[in-house]
DNA sequence: GTCTATATTAAGATAGAC
DNA sequence: GTCTATCTTAATATAGAC
């Protein structure tokens, strides 16, 4: 029907634009949280118009996406990529307590994407997808070589280690006296450890 | 201004409106989510105006508040009272599985009133506050007895009790294959148990 | 240098909070 | 009813491919 030319994929400018907006907006979703931030704002604080900043993200859900995905692959990159999975988890929790900011950011997120409609959802789901299923290997690797307790298969191991995480990021937002990396550390050095 | 009159406490009426009002919007929170309920719905189920549910409860949080709390106080009431907490929670966690739609009310609730301002967070707080120290009690009771291990603290054991049943609902909302209440379960009675 | 996808914006529709 | 925030539309300016 309409004649539909060759897409050129983006600009350098445009692509550093988008860095620039997920840059920004994580400073200010950080500090004033999902519900408390204006685009505006953000687009203000990038220096462009709201309508610019709708350009690049289709709404509020698929920025707050973007943030989350890039503060992941930050982490990542920021840790040994050939560091087992497990001391990952506990590295990373300590890291959250620097932020506290983007960590209530995630726990929220983490929850409301629940729903199937939400622009998350898909983001969640797998990244709990994939994550399990590499702490799963891991855990498998160490049965075999008599690390890990076997009396407990290797999928729930991976899946409790993920809930405990989890769970123990929202006690410590209502109480931060709660020591969520240590305890987390705890649960993998001492409650995994086979018997004999 | 406005003639005062001398509090006279509520009316059997207002008292019995009230619980049609919470046992409504218990549904249609359920149904529809947090965000999905429109308040005049809930009204108009319940056979009044919108400004009249607004006179029993300041706002939509508080409603919500008062439905977690009634279904908090129905939890316990249908099981035994003097059941220990532990097994208590896996029979909790069963009874989730059947209400999807408030459990993931729940989720949501207790990730987004970790913010102070929110009319739940005191609710949360005090209910995390509240079920861990119990928790610690009768763990700290069972490792007197020999039944559970004593190289971790009781009340690590028991945020991590907390912690797994709120990090396995929320993975069981990501992915219903998810046995919730038998991996927590599988924590309580394997993992906790002495080594000897 | 022309062509057209991409970057940007102004103006406004819509919906919700107060 | 007023205000504010999200998102749309339509139109212009700019940048890269050929």
């Amino acid at each position: 029907m309409t004649e539909e030319g060759k897409p050129r994929g983006r600009y350098p400018k445009g692509a550093e634009r988008r860095e620039q907006i997920v840059r920004t907006a994580t400073d200010v979703f950080a500090t004033d949280g999902f519900e408390g931030t204006a685009l505006k704002r953000v687009a203000e604080l990038v220096g462009i118009r709201e309508a610019t900043l709708f350009h690049y993200f289709r709404g509020k859900q698929e920025l707050l996406t973007e943030v989350l995905t890039e503060r992941d692959r930050r982490s990542l990159e920021a840790m040994e990529a050939t560091e087992p999975g497990l001391s990952l988890m506990v590295r990373s929790a300590a890291r959250n307590l620097t932020e506290p900011g983007l960590t209530a950011l995630y726990v929220v997120a983490s929850a409301t994407a629940h729903d199937p409609e939400h622009a998350s959802h898909e983001y969640f789901r797998e990244r709990y997808a994939t994550g399990v299923l590499a702490l799963r290997k891991e855990i498998e690797q160490q049965q075999v070589a008599g690390e890990v307790r076997t009396d407990v298969p290797p999928d729930v191991l991976a899946r409790l280690v993920v809930a405990i995480s989890d769970g123990l990021q929202l006690q410590w937002l209502y109480d931060k006296n709660v020591d969520y990396p240590a305890e987390l550390s705890q649960f993998i050095e001492i409650l995994m450890r086979p018997s004999g």
